[in-house]
DNA sequence: CTTGGTGCAAATCGTTTGCACCGTC
DNA sequence: GACGGTGCAAACGATTTGCACCAAG
């Protein structure tokens, strides 16, 4: 699914996506979307519907969950469960991985070619197509340990 | 937690690990073990709830759940979240990592050494102690590409 | 004016918890 | 005996869904 365009603006991508699907743009999914651009780093479900709330308080919960799963298929954003049945979703821009403390919660973030090659190419010996990933580092961070 | 002592078994980790904290070794604990044990790859706390049902149709789900958690902390069993909201169990004997379809649903286990050594790497670069990992590639089988 | 979207509340679903009783230590 | 464990059912919390109404194409 979705053809990334790499210069469009989440916007953009979006409407082309919702034109392509014979889906709607709506106010609602807007706002939304200026959200949860607007919020950087790793936000639950719940924490964009408190910050959608307070610009649009008739918006519905519903509503915000149902705007991130489109914006995750339409290329926007991704969604990975970090603990007990609470989705963390982020903006798709950068890619990186998560280092995640145990004691204190603190989400580092890195990245590493090296190893996003090596998927690329176990994935590739076993006749996998890969589309995304996580990779997560749970342990005790400076701080703690 | 849980000193590793890599041969002994499962249920003379799990005696031990009983043992020194005071808690108590149960008949329910070790015939859960023993399913667990037996039912080779991933599980699912309802799947494994309902092979232990199969065995002795009294013991309740609480008491897998509950079990199940305690195999983790005893270092026999590590947890991890697919999908939404459900929590994959697995023995802790060989860690891999997997590979996911997200048409068939179909779970591809890999490992590669390299990519171990650089997750320590990057880790302590971070002042972070890393304890344990969860790297999982979604993308297409060879079957349903 | 047709079809998808929204808001609300009710329904789900996996998991957790309170409580009275039971089994280990 | 004392204290942890168990089973059951009720409680939970995040997410989903049914439905009547609304709005974009």
């Amino acid at each position: 699914m979705t053809v990334s365009t790499p210069s469009s603006s989440a916007k953009v991508r979006l409407d082309t996506y919702l034109a392509r699907q014979g889906l709607k743009h709506t106010r609602q999914r807007e706002l939304i979307l200026e959200t949860f651009m607007g919020q950087s780093g790793h936000l639950t479900s719940e924490q964009l519907y408190r910050e959608v709330e307070k610009r649009s308080p008739v918006i519905g919960a519903a509503t915000v969950y149902r705007a991130l799963k489109l914006f995750v298929e339409a290329g926007i954003a991704t969604a990975s469960q970090f603990r007990d049945g609470v989705t963390v979703y982020e903006t798709r821009r950068a890619h990186h991985d998560h280092m995640l403390c145990l004691r204190c919660d603190k989400v580092i973030e890195f990245e590493d070619d090296e190893i996003e090659r090596r998927q690329e190419r176990i994935a590739g010996e076993h006749g996998f197509e890969l589309v995304r990933h996580r990779h997560d580092l749970y342990g005790y961070c400076a701080d703690c340990r």
